[in-house]
DNA sequence: ATGGTCGGCAACCGA
């Protein structure tokens, strides 16, 4: 089982490069984070045509999120458990009888703000989420953009960038709590080098290329699936070259 | 709480 993670920054400027990819890597899962577009206007029938089944939950402008795979999938929740109104920021699905919780963490802006505040809220919520509705001893995949870059190794240049949004001792705590319940982070498990990036900002300047990035994008399991997991990789495709992309496709396979 | 650039859309937005 191959499954995968990509900030698509617009499904209708990028939809071409993830069907491509798609067709390139045949995933069993693919999630997707800010689709930015109204579920009237999601292009369903571009991943029907290449026969995929696609779920998925997005407003105007901002947020949004789609679970993409060739099973069908079951037992598909859009929110928190009992309230929708995060549904752009979750939506939760059942694949190989796998729920895969795809994630689109709320990014914090910074520090002092309040934004900062509902960013930590919403770590407590989603772990109150997976807590009443999962088992850390069942198979369990959580996966998406985190807004976080989990350890020193995960930024460019962790002394100066400790406290800056997305690298801030309180998301490590809050992150930690997850790993505490029963999460890997199953890039990591495979992949032990720095400089292994999924995020560059637009305003940093030949960000690549100077290696001005970070890794919060990410595929964490729970103990039982990720021991399970043989490999995985970020994919820097060459089309994200010719159509810039600030994200790029997180992959990881399982023995399943 | 820099400024930089995108995508969307007409917000001196959010990332």
């Amino acid at each position: 089982m191959k499954v995968a993670s990509f900030n698509v920054n617009s499904i209708r400027a990028r939809l071409q490069i993830v069907l491509d990819w798609i067709q390139k890597e045949t995933p069993d899962i693919l999630c997707l984070q800010e689709t930015k577009v109204t579920d009237d206007e999601f292009p369903q029938t571009s991943f029907e045509a290449i026969n995929y089944h696609v779920v998925f939950r997005g407003e105007k402008s901002y947020n949004g999120v789609a679970i993409i795979s060739k099973i069908p999938p079951g037992n598909v929740r859009v929110g928190f458990s009992g309230d929708e109104s995060e549904g752009t920021r979750l939506i939760t699905a059942t694949i190989n009888k796998i729920p895969v919780v795809n994630t689109y963490i709320p990014q914090g802006v910074h520090p002092l703000l309040k934004q900062f505040r509902y960013k930590l809220e919403w770590f407590q919520r989603l772990y109150d989420y997976f807590d009443k509705n999962f088992r850390p001893d069942r198979a369990l995949l959580w996966m998406g953009d985190f807004n976080v870059a989990p350890e020193p190794a995960d930024v460019h240049d962790p002394d100066h960038l400790l406290g800056n949004i997305c690298f801030h001792p309180d998301e490590h705590t809050a992150l930690q709590r997850f790993r505490e319940w029963g999460f890997v982070d199953v890039f990591r498990l495979h992949q032990r080098e720095s400089e292994q990036y999924t995020f560059w900002d637009y305003r940093t300047k030949n960000a690549i290329a100077r290696k001005k990035g970070w890794r919060i994008d990410h595929i964490w399991a729970t103990r039982a699936l990720a021991k399970k997991s043989t490999k995985a990789w970020i994919d820097i495709a060459p089309r994200l070259l010719e159509k810039p992309s600030d994200h790029t496709f997180i992959v990881a396979e399982f023995d399943i």
